[in-house]
DNA sequence: CTCCCGATAT
DNA sequence: ATATCAGGAG
């Protein structure tokens, strides 16, 4: 398994070295916001609307205070808009009453506000302050169970199995890598095997 | 486990 | 028609 991983880190790195979040940002607050909006939604319709979104709503206090309906309609192309828009005017609110407007560096924290769970988590943590975080997204929980590197269901026991077996410093990479594979190459639908450069060292590949 | 949301691929 | 898309709450 030792020498599978080792394997795998490598032809990633290789095949994606300068990968990124997809989404638009400039702060830590605008990260959140995006990958909040990101929940069942491909992040170009996120970027669509984020800059119109970033410039009305430029601060925490901006969405604390924002009317409901007005943040609905705002956010309506990404889906899920009223739980979306409920969960980033709750979050914010607790910012500015709490953490005077400002996004905290730690997961236990951020886990704590209104819509965000580890995955959202771990993407501003990573991404926003680079603090190393397995992000368990759909893409990285259907890429890693094909591969082998975990035989688990749970997101939070796939991010268990992964931290054990990568490196912690590339925590962080490592997702977003994998998120990359899952949306070009290992998609839900229709995986490109025959494109695939990780094949060799893939378990479901070697069943078919 | 279900619900929230709608566009797009198959 | 149905599954899926950078999920999270109740």
């Amino acid at each position: 398994m030792k020498e599978k991983v080792k394997n795998i880190l490598k032809i990633l790195d290789e095949h994606y070295p300068n990968v990124r979040v997809a989404l638009n940002y400039t702060n830590p607050l605008e990260l959140l916001i995006a990958t909040i909006l990101s929940a069942q939604c491909t992040d170009e319709r996120v970027n669509q609307i984020t800059p119109y979104l970033f410039k009305k709503y430029p601060t925490a206090k901006d969405y604390a205070t924002a009317d409901l309906k007005t943040l609905e309609e705002d956010i309506k192309p990404t889906g899920f808009y009223k739980n979306k828009a409920k969960h980033i005017k709750e979050c914010c609110q607790v910012l500015v009453e709490k953490y005077h407007g400002q996004v905290p560096a730690n997961l236990e924290i951020l886990t704590k506000l209104p819509g965000i769970g580890r995955k959202t988590a771990n993407v501003v943590l990573g991404n926003a302050f680079d603090i190393p975080g397995i992000v368990v997204d759909t893409h990285v929980r259907r890429v890693a169970k094909r591969l082998g590197l975990t035989k688990h269901q749970d997101a939070l026991k796939i991010e268990k199995d992964l931290m054990q077996l990568i490196p912690k410093e590339k925590w962080t990479k490592f997702s977003l890598q994998l998120t990359w594979h899952g949306r070009r190459i290992c998609k839900a639908r229709k995986p490109q095997c025959n494109k695939c450069p990780l094949h060799k060292w893939c378990d479901e590949y070697q069943k078919v």
